[in-house]
Formats: structure tokens, sequence, C-alpha cells
DNA sequence: TGCGTAATGTAATGTTATAACGTAGCAATC
DNA sequence: GATTGCTACGTTATAACATTACATTACGCA
């Protein structure tokens, strides 16, 4: 069916995969024009939203950002920890955390769809750094 | 001492209260030229900051809007439920949840500093509309 | 009063995201 | 195999969000 946006997505979930770092949409766009100088923002745009979808990447809203989902299959529970030193990002999976907000939420009768957790901080190798002078 | 900020901090701080969904930085800061045409967004951000930092405003990363705190004291263990469908938002303290998502991520050596807690979905009332035809 | 410093004003620019609209490819029906 | 309609895609422009850089002002204090 629709291979040219296929392909679009397929390049852009390498480009992420290949960094650790979030990466933003423009910087990823960049990285596309290398071979497709043309490219316009939209395009990068809808094949994020399509790989979002699909469980593919998460968006860092807290950063704008984007990175390549590691965990085994698409986790609608994870926990984003963001080192603001190194820009690593770590995922856990939580989902009786995500339960937890759901129920919470739920007794107002609010009806979640879904959610962004993330936590900003310092990772364990930054943080260690910090100690030796 | 700093009056002429403390000022504008105020007046952004009374715009936000009188609105019950969130306003995004340049919604403010029309309102602010109301009085003061010339107001650039440079203002505008810092005094959001400003509020930020002394808890009395939100802001809601996956939504790039802010909103005034409602609840009493500056928590920063806030979980805020976006209603996708009126855009309103409801402010849910949730220590204990915090409180599991840093012993969570701690266990790899994470050391979170501040967190955001989005849900999105639905509200009571727009949900209850929905089921009535 | 004059100096140092911190807060504020101002202009320009950088960055992120979407709207609007046209086109291409494909499938179904005739 | 033309016509029609659907959906994805490309293209351009622009909207929306945010920050940098530097000038100016206010204020405490010697």
């Amino acid at each position: 069916m629709n291979t040219r946006g296929q392909q679009v997505q397929r390049d852009v979930l390498a480009i992420l995969r290949r960094e650790r770092a979030p990466l933003s949409a423009y910087k990823v766009l960049a990285e596309m024009r290398r071979a497709t100088p043309k490219m316009a923002p939209t395009t990068i745009y809808r094949a994020l939203a399509a790989l979002i979808k699909a469980g593919r990447v998460h968006k860092l809203e807290s950063l704008n950002a984007f990175i390549a989902c590691r965990s085994g299959k698409q986790d609608h529970s994870a926990v984003l920890s963001i080192c603001d030193e190194c820009g690593q990002v770590e995922e856990t999976a939580a989902p009786e955390v995500v339960e937890a907000l759901s129920t919470l939420a739920g007794r107002s009768g609010f009806r979640p769809v879904r959610h962004v957790i993330e936590l900003r901080g310092q990772c364990a190798s930054c943080e260690n750094e910090e100690v030796s002078p």
C-alpha cells in the first residue's frame, strides 16, 4: 500500500534508535535531509505521530523531543526518567503506578485515555561524577 | 524591592485564575497587552517561571500551557487531569504515587528532582454528555 | 553622590508545530 | 480501460512557543 510514508517511518525510527538521547523533530529532519534535502517538517511530524501511535516511539513532553522505545512492546505504562545532565532517558514499566493514578483520577469521574509520566533529575552515573572531585 | 516584576506576576496570576482552562503564554500576553500594549514575551515567560517556582502556577507540558494552582500550597506532588474535550484541568494531590515513582526510578540509581504527571482523557461531565443523545 | 549589581525592558531570533491545499496512487464500479 | 472516490502524501506558508543578547533602570550602600 502506502510504501512512501512507511519508508519515512523506517528511516526516522532508525535515526532515533542510533541515539540514546532524545532528538527534536528538527534534528531528525536535519538527518533526513542528508538524503532528501527538500523534506518538510510535516513529513517528519506525520511519521513521528504514526510511530508513537504504534508504540515504537515516545514523545518526551517536557522536552519536546522524541526517543525510540527500547522496552519490548508498546508499553503504554512507561515512566520516562530524564537525566538533565547527560540527557539520557531510562524507560521503566510501571503498570501498578499507572493503575493507581487512573484509580485516583477516576474517583472524580475522570476517564484517562493516555498519560504522561516523566521524571527529571540525574541518572546514576552523573550523580556519581558529582561526588568525585 | 522589585515592584515592577512583582506587579507583572500578580497580573499574570490574576489572569490565570480567572480561567478554569489553561492558557498559553501568548494568550496571557494578549491579555496583558490590553493594559500594556508593548509588553514582550520575555516578560511573560519570566513571570510564569517565577510563579511556577513559587508553586502558584503549573505548566502543562503536554499542552504547552499554564494554569493557576488551585490546591492550597505549592504541591509538588500534583497530578493534572486534562479533559481533551472541554479543556478543563483537575488537580489531584498524590504524594503516595509520587513516592512510589521515585522509589521505582531510584532502583536504578536515578535521582528525581521534579516530575511531570499528566493524564489526558475526559472529565465526568463530558463523559456524561456523550452517553445522552 | 557615585558605584556596583541585580532586576527589568526591548528587539531580534530561534525552535517547535500545524494549517491549508493540491497531487499521486490505488481500488472498485461500471 | 475510463471514471470516481478514497486515503496517504507532498509542499508551502505560517502560526505558536520560547529564548538569547544586550541595553536600561532602580536600588542598596560606601
